[in-house]
DNA sequence: CGCTTCGTTGAAACACGTCAATAAGCGTGG
DNA sequence: CCACGCTTATTGACGTGTTTCAACGAAGCG
């Protein structure tokens, strides 16, 4: 894979590409500048708002994308309503479920979104011809498995006051793709108290109280709701038993 | 996919794979008779008796193996003891992690398990040249990331009674891959108390009263405390929620 | 036959949910 | 600018589902 990297000369990507790339390690990382050139003409650039459907529940897939900024929920709901988030995705994380046309999970903005989206023939196609693109897939999929499997201990085993923190730490440690503070970290948390409970488990009573105790403790600072600094990370992966 | 199994030729398969292909789906089908013949060569076949230790945490992965018979946990363990069974592999599943030679998941046979491993440094080598594997296991680890995130809202939405239930429709659905039988499904528990627990995120006390419960409402019928009769899937899977 | 493991059952404790009231933030419009 | 409604978040009192603690029964095994 990085002896494919290597050959690709920055003059010959796309200028839209060549700023995306700069900053980030998506999956287009694995394309040669010839694909880049062709996908790119079939790519759109858009920028939603926090709450819009991105892929609504058992409705046909008809994009993917690739994140460029921002935070998108993946949801799941019950028939009587009760809803649980099954996974968080950061840029560049790429967006939607291959070799299925009809996903049981709906996707959401958590934030405003910024997408590169492609039509899903194109890329299934891509998919097909390239195989370090599917060997990229392989290896996000497998991420996304490992952190699916690391919050069912949290949803199963872990107290409310440790998935609070859980959560928070999960932020801290994700939000900012470049960051490698160890202290001081501030973020802006990218769910409301409702979203966090759908991810935790809990409802938005216990959230609340709970975020309330790791401000009287001294272990995250919040303003206005929604703005957290940690000043010690280590002390909020202690008390999320990590 | 289809197309490439089409070109196989019984014949010219092992004969050992022959009888396992028969049975399951498993990813040898994406190889030639070629690699399998190659593969066979440096596989090996074993059988081990429940609570074995299968890939222990943390320690370097020697070995990738298919199941061909039996059922495996992942469980995941937090600093302080408490355990979280964070999925169940069945025949025909492949089991190992690929890319990563260090796990925190460990795997633990349920039941007696049939395995045919490989070196790992071998298989690897052969997901490079084989394009159609690494599809294959792609396709598997999607598979596995929806299974996860589906358990997610188990174990973050649904009550104790729900759980069980779940978990019992979960096990009648996946026990015996070939049958489709509606009505009198019946099958062992591959999961002892303590381990339907571990997978529930609940208490042993917890199972063992929703278990009472179910068979006192004529959901389930249990003998010998693991042998399970369900004779109406619906209303099993109605009590839990799916 | 005793020993250990596994499962069931009951009573009490407690963590989290439910219900309800209040406050804070924010856009809209008079 | 303040009044108004709406959404979001906090806090308290109370209720309950699940855990905890404990005792007991059943099954497997030397």
């Amino acid at each position: 894979m990085t002896e494919k990297r290597r050959d690709i000369h920055n003059s010959e990507m796309p200028a839209l590409c060549q700023a995306c790339e700069a900053r980030h390690h998506g999956m287009c990382g694995s394309l040669t500048p010839d694909e880049l050139t062709q996908l790119n003409k079939i790519a759109s650039r858009k920028e939603v708002s926090a709450g819009t459907a991105l892929v609504a529940d058992s409705e046909a897939v008809t994009h993917y994308s690739n994140i460029l900024s921002g935070v998108v929920k993946l949801t799941k709901i019950l028939s009587d309503g009760r809803q649980q988030i099954v996974g968080l995705q950061f840029a560049p994380d790429f967006l939607g479920r291959p070799f299925k046309t009809s996903s049981e999970t709906n996707a959401e903005s958590a934030t405003t979104v910024r997408l590169c989206s492609f039509p899903r023939s194109a890329v299934d196609r891509m998919i097909e011809d390239s195989p370090s693109l599917e060997h990229r897939l392989l290896q996000q999929t497998l991420n996304e498995l490992d952190e699916a499997r690391g919050w069912m201990v949290t949803l199963g085993r872990k107290t409310a006051a440790e998935k609070v923190a859980s959560f928070l730490y999960l932020i801290a440690t994700h939000i900012n793709p470049e960051s490698d503070a160890v202290d001081g970290v501030s973020f802006e948390l990218p769910l409301t108290r409702a979203d966090i409970a759908d991810f935790l488990g809990l409802t938005i009573e216990t959230v609340s109280r709970q975020m309330t105790k790791l401000r009287k403790d001294g272990v995250v600072e919040i303003e206005n709701n929604r703005h957290v600094t940690v000043p010690d990370l280590e002390r909020l992966a202690h008390r999320a038993s990590i």
